[in-house]
DNA sequence: TCATAAATTCATAATTTATGAATTTAACAG
DNA sequence: CTGTTAAATTCATAAATTATGAATTTATGA
């Protein structure tokens, strides 16, 4: 059963006839009266009773007319469709932890008040996998933290981060690796973490070699942080939202590690209307929080 | 564009590539990619992004995919659907004027009750007229009164009428024709009405020629009755239900005359399962008229 | 550098669909 | 009763579409 024979059998239907079927439809009767057939026989059921040269639809007719109404109209609106720029579909984002945690919200909300329609998958993963995603198509955009160039992606910095050292109310001030001590426990996310990455770049510089462990939630590594586990890198907009703060001694980075870039990316050629205003969206926000 | 294209596609979107969805589809993967590229010449759109030897999904790809989905699904639906037996989708009937004021209102409530899906069309004619539209198509089923033998239909009796004559109070007892008067005036419907034709037949035998006035309502005939203008052929039920029935006289005609048997009719070689349900209603109906 | 995997191109075979002439069947007009 | 018209159908064949397999291209990975 293909459409065609659906728009012929529905022709014959509403025309009430093959010839005037076949005028309608720009064919030749017999090829009208041979494709009404092979439907039939596909189908294995009389779609027309036949009496005095005249054709009548039977029940099982009606039934399949109904379909093929319904059939024929969903086609017309796919082949129509394709210019339509309204944002609809899925949209599946991905995060960093820590974009998830805080940034991403307020966009999220505005989005979804102004565009009810677009159903939304967000997911969250360190920067590496993400890029991965959005380059396999598994991901429509994401917000990572420093990417690097890549000529298949737009990157568009939308948020500037503050990283921050933090560790307990005992340890003192710490201006240098070695202000760590001999073997220093980091507690951090996975390897692929940027701000992880930052860190251990940073205690390179002084070969201070630390001790990781990997707590993949920015809550539980505060609270291990408080408890006295180790110390942790962080932005400082986590630490923000973190209700033990006060448990929190909080220590700048030199300038050369301190910032860190979120940006927002996808891929430059799949770009649909979800993903346009989804973007306006994230950096329209961006500048309000710049300028405010 | 052919649903056989649409299942092509989907499955290379599923699937996510042309080696993989021609094995799922039993073909050989350069006829996937020519027809993955003729629905794409078709439709003057990329539905996959090509790169480095491998396909990925489109925004114009992600459009179609959906419809695709639901049209295909849809198309299944159709195929095998047809041995639903559940009543659905149109019912047309017929009812003579007399029908259609009393006798059918209790199984249309009932069936309505029973199969709310099925959307009924109800519409009014003489029995002549509603033979015709049954052959015709037209009409599913109808109820008319004393339809003649034919070979395409089934006849199922279903209600008893018993008809009489009507007339104002000041009317003498009307037994003979000849009790009329010399020149009556009958109160009738259209030609086609086979009660008007009984009466016309019981004048008939005593060379009566009425002038007839055709009034193609009970009530505004019953009223014309009651206003003396003369006097109407009319069965028991529709008296029965009529408001102002205290000025109207009622004379019983001879048993010859006196009856009349109003039958549901449909075609026998168009049944389908609403038709069959609603014959069950009708005539289940009419038994429990007749017990009580 | 070679082997592998995926998509594509292209010539050709197989299948499907369209056409036109001839035939069947019923209604209708004279 | 006969010829005319109108509709559907049958059938042989032409036209178009779709499927196949061999060869080619392009990127990946050992």
């Amino acid at each position: 059963m293909e459409l065609s024979d659906l728009a012929v059998f529905q022709a014959v239907a509403i025309e009430g006839g093959i010839t005037k079927a076949a005028v309608k439809l720009h064919r030749v009767p017999s090829n009208v009266t041979a494709r009404v057939q092979k439907l039939e026989q596909e189908l294995n059921k009389k779609l027309f009773i036949r009496e005095k040269n005249r054709l009548r639809i039977s029940p099982a007719g009606e039934h399949l007319l109904g379909y093929a109404e319904r059939i024929l109209a969903l086609a017309k609106e796919a082949t129509e469709g394709f210019e339509k720029k309204e944002p609809q579909g899925q949209l599946k984002l991905g995060a960093i932890e820590m974009a998830a945690a805080t940034r991403i919200v307020k966009p999220l909300t505005v989005f979804h008040r102004e565009y009810p329609q677009v159903d939304i998958v967000v997911t969250t993963a360190p920067t590496g996998i993400l890029i991965q995603q959005v380059l396999s198509g598994e991901l429509d955009m994401a917000l990572v933290s420093d990417p690097s160039k890549d000529t298949r992606i737009v990157i568009k910095p939308a948020y500037k981060e503050v990283l921050v050292l933090v560790s307990d109310l005992n340890v003192g001030p710490i201006k240098t690796p070695k202000d760590l001590g001999p073997e220093p426990t980091l507690l951090a996310f996975t390897a692929q973490c940027a701000y992880r990455t930052h860190m251990t770049n940073w205690l390179k510089e002084t070969d201070v070699m630390p001790k990781v462990i990997e707590v993949n939630s920015y809550h539980a590594m505060l609270s291990c942080v408080t408890a006295g586990m180790g110390v942790g890198i962080i932005p400082q907009g986590v630490v923000d939202i973190f209700p033990f703060k006060k448990g929190l001694k909080i220590h700048s980075l030199p300038a050369k590690w301190r910032h860190s870039s979120t940006c927002l990316i996808w891929r430059k050629d799949s770009v649909k209307p979800s993903m346009t205003a989804f973007s306006q969206v994230v950096l329209g926000e961006c500048l309000h929080i710049k300028n405010a």
